[in-house]
DNA sequence: TGTACATCAGTGAACGCGCGTTCACTGATGTAC
DNA sequence: TGTACATCAGTGAACGCGCGTTCACTGATGTAC
Protein backbone atom coordinates (compact mmCIF):
# COMPACT_ATOMS: atom_id res chain seq x y z
CA UNK A 1 0.00 0.00 0.00
CA UNK A 2 2.80 2.75 1.36
CA UNK A 3 4.68 1.34 -2.14
CA UNK A 4 1.51 2.49 -4.40
CA UNK A 5 2.00 6.05 -2.92
CA UNK A 6 5.59 5.97 -4.25
CA UNK A 7 4.17 5.88 -7.70
CA UNK A 8 5.43 5.36 -11.34
CA UNK A 9 7.56 8.26 -11.71
CA UNK A 10 9.40 8.33 -8.36
CA UNK A 11 13.04 7.43 -7.72
CA UNK A 12 12.83 7.03 -4.27
CA UNK A 13 12.65 9.15 -1.46
CA UNK A 14 13.87 12.31 -3.13
CA UNK A 15 11.34 13.03 -5.66
CA UNK A 16 13.85 14.55 -8.39
CA UNK A 17 11.72 17.38 -9.41
CA UNK A 18 9.07 17.97 -7.56
CA UNK A 19 8.53 21.07 -8.61
CA UNK A 20 7.77 20.55 -12.21
CA UNK A 21 5.81 17.78 -11.22
CA UNK A 22 3.61 19.65 -9.15
CA UNK A 23 3.25 22.74 -11.55
CA UNK A 24 2.70 19.57 -14.61
CA UNK A 25 -0.26 17.88 -12.22
CA UNK A 26 -2.07 21.41 -11.65
CA UNK A 27 -2.31 22.21 -15.11
CA UNK A 28 -3.98 19.25 -15.36
CA UNK A 29 -6.36 19.80 -12.52
CA UNK A 30 -7.08 23.21 -14.15
CA UNK A 31 -7.25 22.28 -17.66
CA UNK A 32 -9.86 20.05 -16.08
CA UNK A 33 -12.06 22.20 -13.22
CA UNK A 34 -10.63 25.71 -14.05
CA UNK A 35 -8.40 28.08 -12.28
CA UNK A 36 -10.23 27.79 -9.13
CA UNK A 37 -10.78 24.30 -9.42
CA UNK A 38 -7.66 23.12 -7.96
CA UNK A 39 -6.32 22.29 -4.43
CA UNK A 40 -3.02 21.92 -2.93
CA UNK A 41 -3.99 18.58 -1.88
CA UNK A 42 -5.38 16.93 -5.21
CA UNK A 43 -2.06 18.17 -6.46
CA UNK A 44 -0.02 16.70 -4.42
CA UNK A 45 -1.98 13.36 -4.32
CA UNK A 46 -1.79 13.16 -8.34
CA UNK A 47 1.82 13.48 -7.69
CA UNK A 48 2.10 11.00 -5.32
CA UNK A 49 4.03 12.98 -2.27
CA UNK A 50 2.50 13.95 0.79
CA UNK A 51 0.74 17.16 1.55
CA UNK A 52 3.55 18.55 3.20
CA UNK A 53 5.89 18.13 0.09
CA UNK A 54 4.84 21.32 -1.70
CA UNK A 55 5.77 23.80 0.44
CA UNK A 56 9.66 23.21 0.31
CA UNK A 57 8.97 24.86 -3.11
CA UNK A 58 5.95 27.19 -3.18
CA UNK A 59 4.96 29.39 -0.15
CA UNK A 60 1.18 28.57 -0.51
CA UNK A 61 -1.27 27.46 -3.29
CA UNK A 62 -1.77 30.80 -4.56
CA UNK A 63 2.66 31.18 -5.22
CA UNK A 64 2.12 27.90 -6.97
CA UNK A 65 -0.94 29.44 -9.00
CA UNK A 66 1.12 32.58 -9.67
CA UNK A 67 4.60 30.59 -10.91
CA UNK A 68 2.24 29.15 -13.39
CA UNK A 69 0.80 31.96 -15.06
CA UNK A 70 4.69 33.34 -15.11
CA UNK A 71 5.68 30.49 -17.01
CA UNK A 72 2.44 31.06 -19.16
CA UNK A 73 3.64 34.09 -20.35
CA UNK A 74 6.71 33.21 -21.14
CA UNK A 75 6.27 30.48 -23.44
CA UNK A 76 3.88 32.42 -24.95
CA UNK A 77 5.90 35.48 -25.53
CA UNK A 78 8.43 32.60 -27.09
CA UNK A 79 5.49 31.51 -29.17
CA UNK A 80 4.52 34.78 -30.33
CA UNK A 81 8.30 35.50 -30.88
CA UNK A 82 8.31 32.55 -32.73
CA UNK A 83 5.57 33.48 -34.88
CA UNK A 84 6.35 37.11 -35.62
CA UNK A 85 9.75 35.25 -37.47
CA UNK A 86 11.34 38.76 -37.54
CA UNK A 87 8.72 40.09 -39.73
CA UNK A 88 8.71 37.58 -42.51
CA UNK A 89 8.46 37.02 -45.01
CA UNK A 90 6.28 40.59 -44.88
CA UNK A 91 5.06 42.52 -41.92
CA UNK A 92 1.80 41.85 -42.83
CA UNK A 93 1.88 38.43 -43.04
CA UNK A 94 4.01 37.81 -40.13
CA UNK A 95 1.06 40.35 -38.24
CA UNK A 96 -1.64 38.06 -38.90
CA UNK A 97 0.76 34.88 -37.90
CA UNK A 98 1.39 36.40 -34.52
CA UNK A 99 -2.80 36.84 -34.14
CA UNK A 100 -2.86 32.63 -34.84
CA UNK A 101 -0.29 32.10 -32.67
CA UNK A 102 -2.37 33.55 -29.97
CA UNK A 103 -5.31 31.11 -30.81
CA UNK A 104 -2.65 28.27 -31.06
CA UNK A 105 -1.30 29.42 -27.72
CA UNK A 106 -4.90 29.48 -26.13
CA UNK A 107 -6.06 25.81 -27.86
CA UNK A 108 -3.11 23.90 -26.96
CA UNK A 109 -2.77 25.37 -23.57
CA UNK A 110 -5.93 25.88 -22.53
CA UNK A 111 -4.98 25.92 -18.36
CA UNK A 112 -1.50 28.07 -19.35
CA UNK A 113 -4.50 30.55 -20.87
CA UNK A 114 -6.87 29.94 -17.91
CA UNK A 115 -3.86 30.64 -15.29
CA UNK A 116 -2.94 34.04 -17.22
CA UNK A 117 -6.28 35.63 -17.98
CA UNK A 118 -9.08 33.89 -15.42
CA UNK A 119 -7.23 33.13 -12.22
CA UNK A 120 -7.70 37.15 -11.11
CA UNK A 121 -4.28 36.96 -9.77
CA UNK A 122 -3.54 40.40 -8.52
CA UNK A 123 -0.58 41.85 -11.13
CA UNK A 124 0.53 44.39 -8.15
CA UNK A 125 1.36 41.61 -5.63
CA UNK A 126 3.05 39.28 -8.55
CA UNK A 127 5.95 41.09 -10.20
CA UNK A 128 7.77 38.73 -12.07
CA UNK A 129 4.41 38.22 -13.45
CA UNK A 130 3.22 41.01 -14.37
CA UNK A 131 6.87 41.62 -16.33
CA UNK A 132 6.23 38.26 -18.16
CA UNK A 133 2.74 39.53 -19.01
CA UNK A 134 3.75 43.18 -20.04
CA UNK A 135 7.36 40.73 -22.45
CA UNK A 136 4.76 38.69 -23.91
CA UNK A 137 2.43 42.13 -24.96
CA UNK A 138 5.67 43.27 -25.94
CA UNK A 139 5.76 41.14 -28.78
CA UNK A 140 2.48 42.10 -30.25
CA UNK A 141 3.03 45.87 -30.01
CA UNK A 142 6.94 45.28 -31.72
CA UNK A 143 5.13 43.48 -34.42
CA UNK A 144 2.09 46.55 -34.45
CA UNK A 145 5.21 48.95 -35.21
CA UNK A 146 6.70 47.12 -38.10
CA UNK A 147 3.45 47.02 -39.84
CA UNK A 148 2.50 50.53 -38.98
CA UNK A 149 6.00 51.62 -40.28
CA UNK A 150 4.85 50.81 -43.53
CA UNK A 151 2.85 53.47 -43.92
CA UNK A 152 3.18 57.38 -44.26
CA UNK A 153 3.94 58.73 -41.23
CA UNK A 154 0.85 61.59 -41.54
CA UNK A 155 -1.79 58.51 -41.66
CA UNK A 156 -0.10 56.33 -38.58
CA UNK A 157 -1.92 55.02 -36.00
CA UNK A 158 -0.75 55.30 -32.28
CA UNK A 159 1.01 51.58 -31.85
CA UNK A 160 -0.33 50.85 -28.23
CA UNK A 161 -3.45 51.72 -29.18
CA UNK A 162 -3.55 48.98 -32.53
CA UNK A 163 -2.15 46.81 -30.32
CA UNK A 164 -4.52 46.82 -27.56
CA UNK A 165 -7.11 46.48 -29.89
CA UNK A 166 -5.30 43.40 -31.96
CA UNK A 167 -5.22 41.63 -28.09
CA UNK A 168 -8.54 42.61 -26.97
CA UNK A 169 -9.96 40.97 -29.74
CA UNK A 170 -7.84 37.52 -29.87
CA UNK A 171 -8.98 37.29 -25.91
CA UNK A 172 -12.14 37.78 -26.75
CA UNK A 173 -12.47 35.15 -29.34
CA UNK A 174 -10.34 32.78 -27.52
CA UNK A 175 -12.50 33.46 -24.40
CA UNK A 176 -15.66 33.32 -25.79
CA UNK A 177 -15.88 30.94 -28.77
CA UNK A 178 -12.10 29.35 -28.52
CA UNK A 179 -12.13 28.12 -25.16
CA UNK A 180 -11.88 23.49 -24.65
CA UNK A 181 -14.93 23.56 -21.91
CA UNK A 182 -19.07 23.87 -21.85
CA UNK A 183 -18.62 27.37 -21.59
CA UNK A 184 -17.66 27.89 -25.11
CA UNK A 185 -20.33 29.91 -27.17
CA UNK A 186 -20.87 28.06 -30.22
CA UNK A 187 -20.66 29.70 -33.46
CA UNK A 188 -20.61 28.01 -37.46
CA UNK A 189 -16.97 29.10 -37.79
CA UNK A 190 -13.36 28.44 -36.74
CA UNK A 191 -12.17 31.14 -34.03
CA UNK A 192 -9.13 31.10 -36.09
CA UNK A 193 -11.30 32.09 -39.21
CA UNK A 194 -12.93 34.75 -37.37
CA UNK A 195 -9.58 36.08 -36.28
CA UNK A 196 -8.42 35.99 -39.81
CA UNK A 197 -11.46 38.18 -41.08
CA UNK A 198 -11.72 40.58 -38.16
CA UNK A 199 -8.05 41.92 -38.20
CA UNK A 200 -7.98 41.98 -42.52
CA UNK A 201 -11.00 44.37 -41.91
CA UNK A 202 -9.12 46.29 -39.10
CA UNK A 203 -6.18 46.78 -40.51
CA UNK A 204 -8.05 47.88 -43.55
CA UNK A 205 -9.66 50.53 -41.79
CA UNK A 206 -6.45 51.84 -41.01
CA UNK A 207 -5.99 51.86 -44.67
CA UNK A 208 -3.25 48.76 -44.33
CA UNK A 209 -4.78 46.33 -46.64
CA UNK A 210 -3.44 43.78 -48.15
CA UNK A 211 -0.07 44.45 -47.48
CA UNK B 1 -28.39 36.64 20.47
CA UNK B 2 -31.09 34.48 18.93
CA UNK B 3 -32.84 38.29 18.02
CA UNK B 4 -29.54 39.72 16.18
CA UNK B 5 -29.61 36.65 13.88
CA UNK B 6 -32.95 38.01 12.57
CA UNK B 7 -31.02 40.85 11.35
CA UNK B 8 -32.26 44.64 10.40
CA UNK B 9 -34.04 43.21 7.04
CA UNK B 10 -36.16 40.37 8.96
CA UNK B 11 -40.11 40.53 8.83
CA UNK B 12 -40.36 38.04 11.19
CA UNK B 13 -39.87 34.12 10.89
CA UNK B 14 -40.78 34.08 7.12
CA UNK B 15 -38.10 36.36 5.11
CA UNK B 16 -40.52 37.35 2.98
CA UNK B 17 -38.10 37.93 -0.22
CA UNK B 18 -35.19 35.51 0.50
CA UNK B 19 -34.48 34.24 -3.04
CA UNK B 20 -33.90 37.79 -4.15
CA UNK B 21 -31.56 38.79 -0.93
CA UNK B 22 -29.78 35.69 -1.67
CA UNK B 23 -29.04 36.56 -5.09
CA UNK B 24 -28.05 40.22 -3.84
CA UNK B 25 -25.65 38.66 -1.19
CA UNK B 26 -23.94 36.38 -3.76
CA UNK B 27 -23.87 38.98 -6.02
CA UNK B 28 -21.81 41.35 -3.38
CA UNK B 29 -19.07 38.20 -2.88
CA UNK B 30 -18.60 37.67 -6.32
CA UNK B 31 -18.24 41.53 -6.51
CA UNK B 32 -15.03 41.10 -4.02
CA UNK B 33 -13.91 37.81 -4.60
CA UNK B 34 -15.18 36.57 -8.15
CA UNK B 35 -17.46 33.74 -9.06
CA UNK B 36 -15.87 31.23 -7.69
CA UNK B 37 -15.44 32.66 -4.49
CA UNK B 38 -18.99 32.93 -3.32
CA UNK B 39 -20.21 30.01 -0.58
CA UNK B 40 -23.34 29.11 -0.58
CA UNK B 41 -22.74 29.33 3.81
CA UNK B 42 -21.14 32.65 3.61
CA UNK B 43 -24.50 33.99 1.18
CA UNK B 44 -26.90 32.60 4.18
CA UNK B 45 -24.84 34.15 6.86
CA UNK B 46 -24.54 37.54 5.44
CA UNK B 47 -28.64 37.58 4.19
CA UNK B 48 -29.34 36.44 8.20
CA UNK B 49 -31.11 32.98 7.76
CA UNK B 50 -30.01 29.27 8.47
CA UNK B 51 -27.93 27.94 6.34
CA UNK B 52 -30.52 25.43 4.95
CA UNK B 53 -32.73 28.22 4.16
CA UNK B 54 -31.74 28.39 0.74
CA UNK B 55 -32.44 24.97 -0.39
CA UNK B 56 -35.99 26.27 -0.19
CA UNK B 57 -35.24 28.27 -3.53
CA UNK B 58 -32.77 27.04 -5.19
CA UNK B 59 -31.59 22.89 -5.93
CA UNK B 60 -27.76 24.07 -4.98
CA UNK B 61 -24.82 26.32 -5.15
CA UNK B 62 -25.06 25.96 -8.65
CA UNK B 63 -28.47 26.62 -9.36
CA UNK B 64 -28.43 30.01 -7.77
CA UNK B 65 -24.94 30.85 -9.71
CA UNK B 66 -27.09 30.24 -12.80
CA UNK B 67 -30.33 31.89 -11.71
CA UNK B 68 -27.91 34.75 -11.23
CA UNK B 69 -26.09 34.56 -15.03
CA UNK B 70 -29.58 34.55 -16.37
CA UNK B 71 -30.70 37.60 -14.28
CA UNK B 72 -27.82 39.25 -16.05
CA UNK B 73 -28.34 38.35 -19.13
CA UNK B 74 -31.74 39.71 -19.46
CA UNK B 75 -30.80 42.76 -17.83
CA UNK B 76 -27.68 43.16 -20.16
CA UNK B 77 -30.24 42.85 -23.20
CA UNK B 78 -32.62 45.07 -21.53
CA UNK B 79 -29.99 47.39 -21.62
CA UNK B 80 -28.77 46.81 -24.80
CA UNK B 81 -31.94 47.53 -26.14
CA UNK B 82 -32.45 50.73 -24.84
CA UNK B 83 -29.07 51.67 -26.30
CA UNK B 84 -30.00 50.66 -30.03
CA UNK B 85 -32.93 52.48 -29.20
CA UNK B 86 -34.68 51.31 -32.73
CA UNK B 87 -31.37 52.76 -34.26
CA UNK B 88 -32.26 56.19 -33.64
CA UNK B 89 -30.87 58.85 -34.48
CA UNK B 90 -29.05 56.47 -37.03
CA UNK B 91 -27.89 52.97 -37.13
CA UNK B 92 -24.22 54.35 -36.69
CA UNK B 93 -24.86 56.28 -34.01
CA UNK B 94 -27.07 53.75 -32.21
CA UNK B 95 -24.38 50.83 -33.17
CA UNK B 96 -21.19 52.77 -31.62
CA UNK B 97 -24.31 53.75 -28.37
CA UNK B 98 -24.58 49.57 -28.40
CA UNK B 99 -20.96 49.12 -27.71
CA UNK B 100 -20.89 51.77 -24.95
CA UNK B 101 -23.55 50.31 -23.19
CA UNK B 102 -21.89 47.13 -23.30
CA UNK B 103 -18.75 48.43 -21.53
CA UNK B 104 -21.02 50.34 -19.39
CA UNK B 105 -23.30 47.17 -17.92
CA UNK B 106 -19.96 45.50 -17.41
CA UNK B 107 -18.69 48.12 -15.01
CA UNK B 108 -21.41 48.56 -13.42
CA UNK B 109 -22.44 45.23 -12.63
CA UNK B 110 -18.76 43.40 -12.91
CA UNK B 111 -20.47 40.74 -10.70
CA UNK B 112 -23.40 39.93 -13.30
CA UNK B 113 -20.67 40.31 -15.73
CA UNK B 114 -18.73 37.72 -13.81
CA UNK B 115 -21.04 35.29 -13.15
CA UNK B 116 -22.31 35.44 -17.18
CA UNK B 117 -18.94 35.69 -18.54
CA UNK B 118 -16.28 33.75 -15.97
CA UNK B 119 -18.41 31.49 -14.00
CA UNK B 120 -17.25 28.91 -16.71
CA UNK B 121 -21.36 27.70 -16.26
CA UNK B 122 -21.77 25.10 -18.78
CA UNK B 123 -24.64 26.23 -20.95
CA UNK B 124 -25.84 23.05 -22.23
CA UNK B 125 -26.68 22.19 -18.53
CA UNK B 126 -28.60 25.17 -18.33
CA UNK B 127 -30.69 26.10 -20.75
CA UNK B 128 -32.54 29.55 -19.85
CA UNK B 129 -29.16 30.14 -19.47
CA UNK B 130 -28.13 29.69 -22.61
CA UNK B 131 -31.62 31.14 -23.97
CA UNK B 132 -30.99 34.34 -22.18
CA UNK B 133 -27.11 34.56 -23.44
CA UNK B 134 -29.00 34.34 -26.94
CA UNK B 135 -31.12 37.07 -26.53
CA UNK B 136 -28.74 39.57 -25.18
CA UNK B 137 -26.35 38.59 -28.41
CA UNK B 138 -29.23 39.26 -30.95
CA UNK B 139 -29.76 42.64 -29.64
CA UNK B 140 -26.18 42.87 -31.36
CA UNK B 141 -26.88 41.17 -34.23
CA UNK B 142 -30.09 43.17 -34.96
CA UNK B 143 -27.76 46.85 -34.41
CA UNK B 144 -25.46 45.14 -37.12
CA UNK B 145 -27.84 44.17 -39.28
CA UNK B 146 -29.88 47.26 -39.55
CA UNK B 147 -26.21 49.08 -40.19
CA UNK B 148 -25.63 46.35 -43.06
CA UNK B 149 -28.37 47.55 -44.53
CA UNK B 150 -26.75 50.86 -45.27
CA UNK B 151 -24.20 49.46 -47.62
CA UNK B 152 -25.15 48.29 -51.31
CA UNK B 153 -25.93 44.48 -51.39
CA UNK B 154 -22.82 43.35 -52.87
CA UNK B 155 -21.14 44.96 -49.96
CA UNK B 156 -22.69 43.75 -46.90
CA UNK B 157 -20.17 41.27 -44.80
CA UNK B 158 -22.70 38.75 -43.46
CA UNK B 159 -24.04 39.97 -40.13
CA UNK B 160 -23.56 37.03 -38.05
CA UNK B 161 -19.44 37.62 -38.44
CA UNK B 162 -19.56 41.57 -37.67
CA UNK B 163 -21.52 40.80 -34.36
CA UNK B 164 -18.99 38.76 -33.52
CA UNK B 165 -15.92 40.55 -33.95
CA UNK B 166 -17.80 43.57 -32.07
CA UNK B 167 -18.75 41.19 -29.73
CA UNK B 168 -15.22 40.09 -28.55
CA UNK B 169 -13.36 42.76 -28.86
CA UNK B 170 -16.25 44.83 -26.47
CA UNK B 171 -15.07 41.34 -24.33
CA UNK B 172 -11.53 41.37 -24.81
CA UNK B 173 -11.28 45.15 -23.83
CA UNK B 174 -13.63 44.42 -20.42
CA UNK B 175 -12.14 41.40 -19.43
CA UNK B 176 -8.56 42.83 -20.20
CA UNK B 177 -8.85 46.64 -19.60
CA UNK B 178 -12.04 47.13 -17.93
CA UNK B 179 -12.39 45.11 -15.26
CA UNK B 180 -12.93 46.74 -11.36
CA UNK B 181 -10.37 44.09 -9.66
CA UNK B 182 -6.50 44.16 -9.55
CA UNK B 183 -5.98 41.94 -12.71
CA UNK B 184 -6.76 44.52 -14.63
CA UNK B 185 -3.84 45.27 -17.55
CA UNK B 186 -3.20 49.00 -17.20
CA UNK B 187 -3.63 50.94 -19.85
CA UNK B 188 -3.14 54.76 -20.61
CA UNK B 189 -6.53 55.27 -22.03
CA UNK B 190 -9.96 54.64 -20.85
CA UNK B 191 -11.46 51.57 -21.71
CA UNK B 192 -14.77 53.40 -23.33
CA UNK B 193 -12.17 55.33 -25.92
CA UNK B 194 -10.01 52.42 -26.89
CA UNK B 195 -13.73 50.61 -27.93
CA UNK B 196 -14.78 53.54 -30.12
CA UNK B 197 -12.00 54.01 -31.79
CA UNK B 198 -11.68 50.33 -32.59
CA UNK B 199 -15.30 49.80 -33.80
CA UNK B 200 -14.23 52.91 -35.89
CA UNK B 201 -11.53 51.59 -37.39
CA UNK B 202 -13.26 47.72 -38.29
CA UNK B 203 -16.24 49.62 -39.44
CA UNK B 204 -14.31 51.79 -41.63
CA UNK B 205 -12.32 48.42 -42.80
CA UNK B 206 -16.46 47.60 -43.68
CA UNK B 207 -16.59 50.87 -45.68
CA UNK B 208 -19.01 51.83 -42.96
CA UNK B 209 -16.68 54.78 -42.20
CA UNK B 210 -18.52 57.74 -41.15
CA UNK B 211 -22.10 56.41 -41.07
C1' DT C 1 38.75 5.39 -1.46
C1' DG C 2 36.32 5.78 3.03
C1' DT C 3 34.02 8.09 6.58
C1' DA C 4 31.77 11.82 9.29
C1' DC C 5 28.70 15.18 8.98
C1' DA C 6 25.77 19.03 7.19
C1' DT C 7 22.19 20.00 4.29
C1' DC C 8 18.33 19.07 1.79
C1' DA C 9 13.78 17.18 0.47
C1' DG C 10 10.00 14.53 1.58
C1' DT C 11 7.14 12.13 5.59
C1' DG C 12 2.99 11.36 8.07
C1' DA C 13 0.23 12.60 11.63
C1' DA C 14 -2.34 16.16 13.36
C1' DC C 15 -4.91 20.67 13.78
C1' DG C 16 -8.86 23.55 13.21
C1' DC C 17 -12.00 25.21 9.74
C1' DG C 18 -15.64 26.06 6.58
C1' DC C 19 -18.10 23.74 3.38
C1' DG C 20 -22.60 21.57 1.19
C1' DT C 21 -26.26 19.04 2.36
C1' DT C 22 -29.82 16.25 5.22
C1' DC C 23 -33.28 15.92 8.53
C1' DA C 24 -37.13 16.18 11.60
C1' DC C 25 -38.96 20.19 13.31
C1' DT C 26 -41.96 24.42 13.94
C1' DG C 27 -43.64 29.02 13.42
C1' DA C 28 -46.27 31.83 10.07
C1' DT C 29 -49.56 32.33 6.52
C1' DG C 30 -53.59 31.58 3.85
C1' DT C 31 -57.98 29.44 2.96
C1' DA C 32 -62.43 26.85 3.48
C1' DC C 33 -66.37 26.90 5.87
C1' DT D 1 -66.00 37.27 11.95
C1' DG D 2 -63.94 33.03 13.93
C1' DT D 3 -61.83 28.69 13.76
C1' DA D 4 -59.64 24.42 11.96
C1' DC D 5 -56.41 22.93 9.13
C1' DA D 6 -53.16 22.53 5.14
C1' DT D 7 -49.33 24.45 3.22
C1' DC D 8 -45.35 26.94 3.14
C1' DA D 9 -40.79 28.80 4.52
C1' DG D 10 -37.23 28.93 7.66
C1' DT D 11 -34.81 26.42 11.90
C1' DG D 12 -30.89 24.45 14.08
C1' DA D 13 -28.34 20.59 14.90
C1' DA D 14 -25.75 17.29 12.79
C1' DC D 15 -23.02 14.64 9.23
C1' DG D 16 -18.88 13.57 6.76
C1' DC D 17 -15.43 15.69 3.90
C1' DG D 18 -11.51 17.89 1.93
C1' DC D 19 -8.90 21.70 2.64
C1' DG D 20 -4.39 24.45 3.86
C1' DT D 21 -0.94 24.42 6.91
C1' DT D 22 2.25 23.10 11.00
C1' DC D 23 5.45 20.17 13.11
C1' DA D 24 9.06 17.17 14.63
C1' DC D 25 10.89 13.66 12.05
C1' DT D 26 14.01 10.92 8.84
C1' DG D 27 15.91 9.13 4.67
C1' DA D 28 18.93 10.59 0.83
C1' DT D 29 22.50 13.32 -1.03
C1' DG D 30 26.67 15.83 -1.33
C1' DT D 31 31.02 17.39 0.49
C1' DA D 32 35.32 17.96 3.35
C1' DC D 33 39.12 15.69 4.72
Amino acid sequence: MSRSKRGPGRRGYHHGNLSEALVQAALDLIAKYGPGGFSFAEVTRSVGVSPAAPYRHFRDRDALMADIARRGFELFAEELTLAWNEGQPDAFAAFKNVGQAYLGFARREPAYYAAMFEARLPLDEHRELARADDQAFAVLRRAAEALIAELPKERRPPALMMSLHVWALCHGITSLFGRGDDARRKVPMRPEDLLEAGVLIYLEGLGLGGG
